[in-house]
DNA sequence: GGTTACATGTAACTAGTTACATGATTAG
DNA sequence: CTAATCATGTAACTAGTTACATGTAACC
C-alpha cells in the first residue's frame, strides 16, 4: 500500500523522502500518516527493485529528460520552483524519480485484481490515483468496490444489535454503506457517460 | 484490539476459540475477520496474564459460580443450550471463561484514554461494548470521537482534489464525516437525557 | 469409507509503528 | 551560539496475516 502511494506521488513529480512523508500525511490525509521508519525502508526497497532511482541532491537545477508519458512534464516544471524549493535543504537530500519499470509496477499495483477491496483505505488510495488508469479499469475498480459493499450489506442485514449501542452502530453502518453505494453509482454513471461521449455513440 | 474483543465476548458467556472466531468474524463483522493464527496466540497470552482461564472441555454441564457482576448470568444460561450446544464437539475443545482480573483489564482497555480514536475500527469496537461502561465513560468516549472527527474535518477542508476522482473522494469524505458527527450528537443527546432522567432532574 | 465441518495450534511472513541515532542549515 | 527545522536512516517491537500440521467426529 505504501509502495503504491509513493509511486503514485512520484508519477507527477520527483520528490525526496521528507517531502514525500508530508504529502502522504496531509495530502492523502487521515487514512495513513506514514512514519519515517516505514517510508525510508520502502524507498530503499523500491530503489532495489529499480522502480525508483535517485535523481539528484538538488532538484531545482535538474534535467527533465522526457519522463516518458502522461503529460507529467508540466507538473514537474511547476512544482520544482514551488515546493521542492530552490536549492534549500537540511542534510543532503535524496530526490527520487520514478523509472519506466516503476510506472509498470505502479499500474500493476493500481489495477491488481489480487488485493481485497474490503479494506476501505485500499480502495480510497486506488481511487485517488484512478486518473492514471484507463477508463475500463476505472469502471472495473468502481464496480468491484460496489459489489463488495453490496455483499457487506446483505451480511450485515442478517444481524441485530443486542443493545442500543450495538444496534445504533449497525443501523448507522447500513445507512453509510447505502450512501457509499449510491455515491459509487453516480461515479460509475458519470464514467459511462464520459466513455460513451468519447466514442461518439 | 483483539484482546479487547475477546474479553468483551467472554464477559457475557464462556466460549471456545473456534466459536469465538465465528463471533468475531460475523458478529463484529466487516471490520475484523480474525484468523486462527492470531486468535489462539491471543488466548494463550490472555491465559498467561490470568485474564481468562480454561473452564472445561464441555460447557453444557458446568457450574456458573457467580460470575461476579453485570447480570451476565442470564445470558450465560440462555446461550449454553443454544449455540455452544449440548456436548457437541470435534477435537476436544477448550472453553474459556473470563476471570475477575480479566474484567479489570477489559474495562481498562475499553476506557483507555491512551489509544487513538482516529482508527475507525478501534472506535467501533469500543462502542460495541459501550454497554459495559458507566454512563460518564460512555459520554467521554462519544465526545472524544466527536472532537476527533471535527479535527479531521477542519484538516480535510483545507485541501482540494487535483482531479475528478480525488475531488469526489474528498467531498464524499467530508459529507460522511459530517453525518458521523451528527449521528454522534444524537447518541450523546440520548445519553444525557438518560442520565438526567436517572437523576430525576 | 470418504468428505465436510469442527477444533487447536505453530512458523514464517507482512506491513507497519516508536524510539533512537545522527547530522546539516537556518533564524533569531 | 543555540534552538528549531530539515533530512536520512536503523533497531526493536506490534499486531496482525497465510500456510501448514494435526486430529476428531458427524453426515451420507
Amino acid at each position: 500500500m505504501l509502495e503504491l502511494a509513493i509511486l503514485g506521488l512520484l508519477v507527477e513529480e520527483d520528490l525526496h523522502g521528507y517531502e514525500l512523508k508530508r504529502r502522504l500525511t496531509d495530502a492523502l490525509g487521515a487514512l495513513s500518516s506514514v512514519s519515517y521508519g516505514s517510508l525510508y525502508p520502502a524507498l530503499a526497497r523500491l530503489e532495489k527493485a529499480a522502480a525508483v532511482k535517485v535523481v539528484t541532491a538538488n532538484p531545482a537545477t535538474d534535467e527533465p529528460p522526457s519522463t516518458g508519458s502522461l503529460g507529467a512534464e508540466l507538473a514537474l516544471y511547476r512544482r520544482r520552483a514551488e515546493s521542492t524549493g530552490p536549492a534549500r535543504s537540511g542534510r543532503t537530500r535524496k530526490v527520487y524519480g520514478i523509472t519506466e519499470r516503476g510506472r509498470t509496477i505502479f499500474t500493476e499495483l493500481l489495477t491488481g485484481e489480487v488485493a481485497s477491496l474490503d479494506d476501505d483505505r485500499e480502495f480510497t488510495l486506488r481511487l485517488t490515483f484512478a486518473r492514471f488508469l484507463p477508463p475500463e479499469a476505472r469502471v472495473r475498480l468502481l464496480e468491484r468496490r460496489r459489489s463488495m459493499l453490496v455483499e457487506r450489506l446483505t451480511k450485515t442485514r442478517g444481524r441485530s444489535g443486542r443493545d442500543t449501542y450495538a444496534a445504533a452502530l449497525l443501523e448507522h453502518g447500513v445507512e453509510t454503506t447505502e450512501r457509499d453505494i449510491s455515491w459509487l453509482d453516480d461515479l460509475i454513471a458519470r464514467e459511462r457517460a464520459q466513455t460513451t461521449k468519447g466514442r461518439a455513440r
